[in-house]
DNA sequence: ACGAACTAGTTCAATACCGTACCATCTGAG
DNA sequence: CTCAGATGGTACGGTATTGAACTAGTTCGT
């Protein structure tokens, strides 16, 4: 191969780093952490508890920790799932929505400023292969 | 534009995450944790704190504790440095590079199984646009 | 040659994080 | 049914992380 994987690794996630950092400081303003702003963002897509470890690959009790800041904050709340008397099927309330609307503007307008640089046409480019590669794990060659 | 950057941003995000896990196990096995390994891989690029620190988008205090450990570890140790004597050049031992070597190459051998599902052209394509990310950030448009 | 202001790195106390143990509910084999 | 084994979520306690204060060394203006 002509590309070595792992300095792509590294500058990608070097990439994703200075981005986020960038706006902590407008996540904060929102009443953010952002590890809680992961969870907030994630909740719509995965309202279970569960479900927010393992797609934002943290530990159960961590969400757990997260969850119930948000809660507090009014971003959320739990309601007892009528199926599955274990869940907390997990709903946005309408200022949880306005956060992590405002909040995601915040990431997209940063890191718009780094997309920026680049033509449209490779921005598309960009996310076209950014989605093949979360395809479903190929199996390990080894 | 065409394309939602908060989106295109969080599925990387998504991705790396999920790469940098499924190898932490192997990580572990080289005596490393995965902020050490991060430590350990930018030291020749970023041989003091301070730089790293930046580098790396960690705090100052963080870098000493995983330095502590690294030299610990026998991975890399201390110099004084002659030109700044307030400064701390960090030296790789032979044991830090081969443990460094292996880690990227677990590392890459993770990602591989990602890119492989991809062409090769896409590969080099992904490699020119994050590089173009990653140029020197453009003023803010506020 | 002095000291104020600065930078490199560390320490320490406080907080964040999370492995593990736990309880409640669910599922299904007998 | 009923119990054993899963699964959802939380609580507790120990480790990891880090902001703030500190020490050491440097720089520069006078």
């Amino acid at each position: 191969m002509s590309v070595d994987a792992a300095q792509l690794w590294t500058l990608n996630h070097r990439l994703l780093t200075v981005v986020l950092d960038a706006c902590s400081a407008e996540l904060a303003d929102l009443g953010l952490e952002t590890k809680e702003f992961f969870v907030l963002a994630e909740v719509a897509t995965s309202p279970y508890p569960a479900e927010l470890a393992t797609a934002l690959v943290i530990p159960k009790a961590s969400v757990t920790v997260y969850v119930r800041n948000l809660v507090a904050k009014g971003f959320m709340r739990r309601e007892i799932d009528d199926a599955d008397l274990r869940r907390h099927r997990l709903v946005l309330t309408d200022e949880g929505e306005v956060a992590r609307d405002r909040a995601l503007g915040a990431l997209a307008k940063e890191f718009d400023r780094r997309l920026a640089t680049i033509v449209p046409r490779d921005r598309t480019e960009l996310q076209r292969i950014l989605l093949a590669l979360l395809e479903p794990a190929p199996q390990a060659t080894s």
